[in-house]
DNA sequence: TAGATTGTTAATCGATTAACAATC
DNA sequence: TAGATTGTTAATCGATTAACAATC
């Protein structure tokens, strides 16, 4: 099922996600029919939106009666490739590093955690819920015997760039990068960025534009 | 300076940060001078849209010449209100909350941590590098005596809305939410989110359709 | 059947890119 | 002055919204 998708904008797959955890919430609460009108409600796209969003996949619709969540929960699912196996290693583990092996809720969606890495030598052999902290020497070795296709990097932003190539060279399919820098590595492999200081920075123009400080 | 540029499209604003990024970069590496088209090269903008966003804020070029990168560092940092003092608040001091406590890199440009707040009682009184994790109970009263201006919920799914409230409540002016739920809060506050599942579930949608795993 | 709501096309809106006169 | 590069307008492109026929 390669590239199904291949046309799809990168405005409608990021709210992919959203509409998944929206569903999700739906079905904890017992709701198993919803119109457009109504999610759109909830979430706050239009409903013209999202018909038109859902509509890049598939007529999961049915007219004069709305969507199923379960059913399009599970599709929604289908197509962010969730449920797959997507074996991971997070490289630095430190708060953040280890705040991510934390996140138990991914494991189900197919994220599986297999070893952190650092270089600091009083990191290295310490468990974080029961995931092996190894030395970053190892990185490459272990990523190539484990099958590894995501890669998550969390350490300082001098060494980002190195670690990125590591983990290209080693063969992850994707970067999770959580360093404040733009990682340069080969074409085929999809970077992902979380850059915390620009989520920020965006907070602090908007808060200084509605409140004036003099 | 209330709503000084309150005409910028969000495009515009969240392209800001990157560009301020990219020139302290050229400064560190002794370039006081830049043109559009090498800026595009660095920072993968076109020249003509890296033109148009500066031009949003006023002329900082001169024809012939390009920009003088220590006076467009300075003026991006003006405009995204960088260097103005936002008291901050970290509620929730798991791994994630100390690692944004651990981010010494925002204090510099007017980010303070003032305190954590926990419910977990043997977190209450630890430090992280020299921050007190207070109860939550105290939350509302420490924010009221220190005018602090931005809270980051760093919680659990369960209580963030909860949190979020007591945040608005107690006047804090601008969110920075964690939390993998989209917040209710009265319109005047901003909130600013951070959320990594859907980071993670666009990460893996981009994975399964370029790397077929049958 | 009548009412509701989708799927889908057309219209609108906004963001990006191209072009070039202004000017350093 | 000639060359370079901005500031800015116009053209294009893409995304969102509106409208409505199809249909459950």
């Amino acid at each position: 099922m390669t590239r199904e998708y291949s046309n799809i904008s990168m405005a409608v797959i990021r709210r992919l996600p959203k509409y998944h955890r929206y569903l999700k919430d739906l079905l904890d609460q017992e709701t198993y029919r919803i119109s457009s009108k109504e999610l759109s409600k909830l979430i706050g796209f239009t409903a013209s939106q999202i018909r038109q969003d859902l509509n890049c996949f598939g007529g999961f619709g049915q007219q004069g009666y709305g969507y199923n969540v379960e059913e399009l929960y599970n599709e929604i699912g289908k197509i962010l490739g969730l449920y797959q196996s997507y074996p991971t290693v997070i490289v630095g583990a430190g708060n953040l590093g280890q705040a991510i092996a934390n996140y138990t809720n991914f494991d189900k969606f197919g994220f599986s955690t297999l070893a952190l890495f650092d270089s600091n030598p009083k990191m290295i052999g310490m468990r974080i819920r029961d995931i092996a902290v190894h030395d970053v020497d190892q990185l490459e070795e272990f990523i190539k015997k484990n099958q590894v296709r995501i890669g998550v990097i969390c350490t300082p932003k001098k060494v980002a760039q190195d670690v990125a190539t590591k983990l290209s060279e080693a063969g992850v399919q994707g970067i999770w990068n959580f360093a404040p820098i733009d990682i340069k590595v080969p074409e085929e492999i999809i970077v992902e960025n979380v850059h915390l200081s620009e989520s920020l920075f965006t907070l602090s123009f908007l808060l200084s534009q509605e409140f004036d400080q003099e």
